[in-house]
DNA sequence: GATGAATGAGGCTTCATTCAT
DNA sequence: AATGAATGAAGCCTCATTCAT
């Protein structure tokens, strides 16, 4: 039981440390850059060894993805969840300053994120898209917008086009501040008034 | 003379058929999936002929990049020059539907524009980056988002932002309408009456 | 002693489950196909036990096909050894029936058995050849064959390769009929007919 | 014209080189052994080289059976079509010589058509079956046991047996004498006789 | 003895690039 | 200039074998 507890202990840890491996090197040389070669010697193992905890380079990725996707996507969840029953305005600010807060500690996986894109076939065929990951957020997104209309806060007209908007706003944001050392955090309340109140004065 | 404009001419010729094919095959199966093989196919021609009009595969995307880039903003500039001494709102509105006008005979040039994400290191060496074709657009955002700023139409907090902002919304539509039959022109108007006016009632 | 005797025989129990693993996916699989981790899988042991026991891949295939070839002939030495004195055409009837009764509850060894060719060198060095397994059989097919030899009841002019000659009708058969559910015997008579008097009328 | 006519010669005789190398290679290792490593190096080729003659490993194997089995087929059929309208154990005759005349001349092939067994699976998916080369003969043993049957010079019990056993007897002597510089052709009349008139005195 | 994760050599395949024709 | 076969580095993946627990 120990042993199969320590065991399984230490193949989890083995198994974080290539997807760490996986995750600096996409970010560093993007994610077609990062040869299995490449992701053994960074988390210093065999290249073997990745074998022997995911099926193929494919399944790395995906997993990868859909685990940072779920911290992501937990992360905000618990932080909305805080502010279920406030005002629109609230819960639009919580959400921004979460997106905000937790990629300011995730810069490594906002750059694969970034560079993810619409799907493409690859070598092996429709790759299983690993794609996507960002547009998760547009769900959230979805649930907020719904809100405000419900408070009559926000216009009917084009607001299917409202989420995107305010994920677009955001992405901006975490585009231009991504090499700055500043935290996004801060330029949570101007894209929240950019998307609530437009540009114009 | 004659034969020299001639033989150029052909040149150009064979040059846009590859730069053609290139751009064809990567909006179907990717930048990476892209090979000078399939290239040389697709244009009629043998592999060995791109290396007498490319240096190599980088610059075979790199100039792909600079020449669609080019049009692009031909397009756009020869637009809103009509407009240079109109009202703000009339250049934001010409400049965005420049912009989705553009695009909407250009999708396969969309589609590698919109996989194209930050620079990485490729194969060889850094990249010349083709990447941020797109983002050319931001200098016209910028000059732009000047004039309205200059005719007091726009707040001035957080301008710095505006023009990516601009962007990202267009962008944000482009990905979501890629697939779709309708022009994108048609959300010309909701995306500059969002970017001004916020979402907000 | 006891104790002794206990573990030998688990021992033995492992040994036994390890090649019958092995046997039965080497005639699903191939030979080739038969990678010693499907081994253990089927087995229900870890990889790591099949050394306990085996020296190496190799050994494993020597072992399974010297004892499987080992089975064969003490059966048809015991079915054989009941008519040795009985008239050569009895003792050449009893000789092909052994070997079809046999190999009708062995279709697996069977399998592999064909498969088996003559020894090449494999990855490691020359192969210990487990090959040759059915041509064991030829040994037996010459006393059968000297006994009708002393009779007279055998053609002298290329006695020598009678043995083969049988062996090979044997063979035939058996590679006709794998896939058939009705059993080898049923052909005995044939074989026997045919290896005696031939083909013409 | 000559010009490509010379470059498709020289194609050609690259990928008999290969398809050369390959036969040796396979026949003194293996089909397994005779990795593309090697046979790029006995050819005298660079490994890339190979799939510029074909698509893959299985098709390097599916195309020099296909070819050598034809070459087989082609010589067999030569020398039967001379004695088309010859009595039955002439025809007979011929085509064991035939058989044998080729393989004198062809043992690499020999050998590498003996390893090959029945079909299973491989790495890729079901082995396009490369397999079944020498069992190929056996259509043109079933000619010449319907002409012996025609003539009533073949008992019909157990006819359907009769091809399988007489490519079984040819293929008994082969694997026999496949070490012996004596030519193999010398056994024709042998394996004949005893085809016809079986082994009993 | 049993376990199974780690290892790394070796296999197949792709593809940008070169070069003789 | 065009051609396309040859090249070989580099990638992904498999699997027999080892070894710490």
């Amino acid at each position: 039981m120990a042993a199969h507890s320590l065991r399984a202990r230490f193949k989890e840890t083995v198994s974080d440390a290539i997807l760490e491996a996986t995750e600096q090197l996409a970010a560093e040389v993007g994610l077609q850059g990062a040869s299995l070669q490449l992701i053994a010697q960074r988390a210093g193992i065999a290249v073997g060894t990745i074998y022997n905890h995911f099926a193929d380079r494919d399944e790395l990725f995906v997993v990868l993805f859909a685990r940072r996707r779920e911290e992501l996507l937990t992360t905000i969840d618990a932080a909305c969840k805080k502010t279920l029953s406030a005002p629109f305005a609230d819960q639009l600010q919580t959400f921004v300053r979460a997106v905000f807060g937790h990629f300011d500690t995730r810069r490594a996986f906002l750059r694969i994120a970034l560079e993810d894109g619409p799907p493409k076939e690859t070598r092996k065929a429709k790759i299983s898209s690993p794609h996507g990951s960002m547009e998760q957020l547009r769900a959230r997104a979805e649930r907020i917008v719904r809100v405000g209309l419900k408070e009559k806060k926000l216009r009917t007209e084009g607001a299917e086009l409202l989420p995107l908007f305010l994920i677009s706003a955001i992405r901006a944001v975490l585009i231009a501040k991504i090499d700055s050392p500043k935290p996004f955090a801060e330029e949570s309340d101007t894209v929240v008034k950019l998307f609530l109140r437009g540009a114009s004065r």
